[in-house]
DNA sequence: AGATTAATTTAAGTTAACTTAAACATTTTT
DNA sequence: AAAAATGTTTAAGTTAACTTAAATTAATCT
């Protein structure tokens, strides 16, 4: 019947895959809130069914099939996060988790209809791609995390990743939205914070709250 | 965890209920497609939790706490409905099966921006009335179902079931849709089908489908 | 009233998706 | 190369929500 929890595990290894981090089971445990014993079943029923293949300790990728249905969900979700900002003006920190309800049970065509009334966005308010209806993902600018780029130097968010509200409040109430210019004033060797100016104002960043940024890599 | 499955069957009973028949097991099995002891099994959780209480034979009654529940969902449910037909677009005939999935993964906040953005809407599409946060329920004119309108008699109608994607495609290519002002024109005994006058144009409509129009009960 | 029909419940079983606790395997550290 | 830490699987059990088949109960018909 259905599939709300096979989705949900796919999603989280499309996303980990797409953060270019090796994706492992307890990795997928900690995203859903369960036990690695429930992933190592459902790891299970995947291969099984040819949604991914999987190496102890090596990570897991997804095959053909797992990587469409991901698509799919992804896009659904995107679409939607994108529509609850623009159209119905739900906060900037609340869409992910919205979304995350709402990408189960959306038909095709309504999912369809949102990204005709969207006009075909090509990026989710947390500066996502959002794949087409053909599978194809538009190509994004190369980027950095904001912990990477170099003291004195200035660029522009291209993502954050979205997946904690309090993260996310924290950004907005800062200014450190999509497409904001920054620069990097000072690197703190200690902890690996870092102070940037933004809007003529400087703010101090932790290292896990600038991993957390992207910015076009200028090279 | 999700409630999914206990919702839909508060929300049949809510709707039998509304639609004044008597709702029993056999009922509630039907619309949910599953089989009666599945119903009977939920039934004693349902009253074990105070969501219903139930005589066999003689019916099943909402509490309180079902009551406000399922008035909640059916909220979720409706307004969900008006959205999806006045901002999305979708055809009358699809937005039920639509908005029954919605209904589950919706947070209050979000059917509260649905209802700012819909300009607080009293009715839904097909004319049920849409309860407001405060559990009120709009008033409806007073209706009776159209096989019990009089020969030569005019009316309007207000509401039509909404529970059979065929029946509205049919209403709609016939152009019975809500406030549509129509006459009867010939009643047959043989099969209680009648002829009524709709835009000027006659239409057979049989006793199954005149049963499911409601039109203003003017006395 | 007794027979027939319809509605309901019980009994037993299935499946998906989890849990905890313990065992096992691999990688990393010393 | 051990020891320790980390990651993974197994085993056994739970829960919700169903199923079919058989038994029971109530309502309706003759
Ligand atoms: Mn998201
Ligand atoms: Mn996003
Ligand atoms: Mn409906
Ligand atoms: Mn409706």
């Amino acid at each position: 019947m259905s599939n709300i929890s096979k989705e949900d595990y796919l999603r989280v290894i499309y996303k980990g895959l797409e953060e270019s981090r090796m994706v492992n089971p307890t990795l997928v445990a900690e995203h859903l809130n369960i036990s690695n014993a429930a992933v190592t079943d459902m790891l299970k029923k995947l291969t099984k069914e040819k949604y991914v293949s999987y190496t102890p300790y090596k990570g897991i990728q997804l095959l053909e099939k797992g990587k469409m249905e991901a698509i799919k969900l992804v896009r659904r979700h995107r679409i939607w996060e994108t529509f609850l900002f623009k159209v119905i003006g739900l906060p900037w920190y609340k869409i992910d988790q919205e979304a995350e309800n709402l990408e189960h049970s959306s038909s095709d065509e309504l999912i369809d209809r949102l990204e005709v009334i969207l006009n075909y966005p090509e990026f989710d308010p947390h500066g996502h791609p959002i794949p087409r209806k053909d599978g194809r993902i538009p190509k994004q600018k190369k980027c950095i995390s904001l912990d990477r780029l170099g003291i004195g130097k200035v660029s522009a968010i291209q993502k954050v990743n979205d997946h904690s509200e309090e993260l996310l409040m924290f950004l907005y109430k800062s200014g450190l939205v999509i497409n904001k210019k920054l620069k990097v004033t000072e690197k703190r060797e200690f902890d690996n914070s870092i102070v940037v100016l933004v809007d003529n104002k400087e703010l101090v960043l932790s290292e896990k709250i600038s991993k957390n940024i992207f910015v076009e890599d200028m090279r």
